[in-house]
DNA sequence: AATTTCTATCTTGCGCACAAATCAAGCTAA
DNA sequence: TTAGCTTGATTTGTGCGCAAGATAGAAATT
């Protein structure tokens, strides 16, 4: 299916970005990332072009590509906008889930449950995955669905550190069981905000103490 | 600063794109471009990748790269999520932005006031747009904003016609006023439920123009 | 000693050529 | 006549080389 070197090349370097192989602000030598894959310049030169039109590098004419790494403050912000979109979802959905949804979304909550009791991280992280895209499924707009997948993905070398850092996954699940009342209630502004806190409430937070430091800073 | 050529072919292309030079499912044919451009082909293939990237064309390995306009279903897809995004922008920005911007958002209103009544459309437009990006930088969240303004530039040429129907400005300038209202008021749900409504309903107005466009050609 | 200028080297941007794959006719066979 | 095969012509994917621009280090001037 996949043809172009180029493309599997973009893969695996955005792989390499993600899983720490590169650093932020390191540059992308094409000479050196040609002969390490073995190819010539001109598919790395392509592949390069992928990674900085999904954000994980910068160009600077003449200069090269440089891996960029979301600092603390872009992180939260991403973080926060994923909440929202998430909360758009949801009061999408709301509108317009079926019931089979409803109860796949039950079955991802039990699996959920079990893997938090069983202590099984990767299970939760699946099945947590799972149930948030049905909802961006349901909200029935292939568009947006589509850019929830896009954050989401870009997101998902931090959502553990994430997960670290609000700590309790039973409270996690709390969330999960309201979100879901919310959905079969069809009650689009309680879906909403549920979801939305779910992800938000110390983004929220963290985003006020950074914009207030900026702002005192001009 | 754009000293590659490839950028500046992108960004013809895209604009040929836009104002109707080319059509859904049209080949972007690289020998006819480059000598069209009087380049080679690789700042072409470079051009067409950036194309393929922001989501205006489709790549098909080793057939080659195709127009891709978005059907109806799509775009009223996209005029959904422009319209939750602004919301979202709205509800953050009542709760962020400042004295200055509010004020900012009157000015520009009060231009566009002008434009309705002098009749120039073009400075209408000029002046939605900058109210529209002010509301997006005062969500304070950069990524945010970053992507809203794609979205906005995506649907741009889609836009413009909807302003073309009779009376849509003036009903346009009454919800820009209500909008300021939420805002200056530090209504979180009312500026998202105002702006929802603004952008939702351009979509809907949309629709209408394509449906009554097509049945007229029929 | 510090700053500026100059030069040598490296890197990117682009043109060009070749190979593999695809498409379009024409041809053969059932 | 039509389905399938073959062959020639495009067209894409990739390798490679050159020139303009950028970087770094040496040399020179104050």
């Amino acid at each position: 299916m996949e043809l172009r070197r180029a493309d599997i090349i973009a893969d695996a370097l955005e792989e390499l970005v993600f899983t720490g192989g590169f650093h932020d602000g390191d540059r992308l030598d094409e000479l050196r990332l040609a002969r390490q894959f073995d190819v010539s310049r001109t598919p790395i030169r392509e592949a390069l072009q992928r990674l900085v039109a999904s954000g994980i590098a910068e160009q600077i004419p003449r200069r090269g590509v440089f891996v960029r790494q979301p600092g603390p403050v872009e992180l939260m912000e991403m973080f926060e906008t994923m909440a929202e979109i998430e909360g758009v979802c949801g009061r999408l959905a709301a509108l317009r889930i079926s019931e089979a949804a409803l109860e796949e979304l039950d079955r991802a909550n039990a699996s959920c449950c079990a893997a938090v009791e069983g202590g099984d991280a990767d299970a939760y992280y699946r099945e947590n995955e799972r149930f948030h895209h049905v909802i961006y499924h349901q909200a029935g707009n292939g568009f947006l669905e589509h850019e929830a997948l896009r954050l989401h993905r870009r997101l998902k070398p931090f959502r553990r550190l994430q997960l670290r850092l609000r700590g309790r996954m039973s409270q996690s699940m709390a969330e999960h069981k309201a979100i879901v009342e919310a959905l079969r209630a069809g009650d689009p502004d309680r879906a909403a905000e549920a979801l939305r806190g779910h992800v938000a409430i110390q983004g929220e937070k963290f985003h006020l103490l950074m914009s207030s430091l900026r702002s005192a800073a001009e």
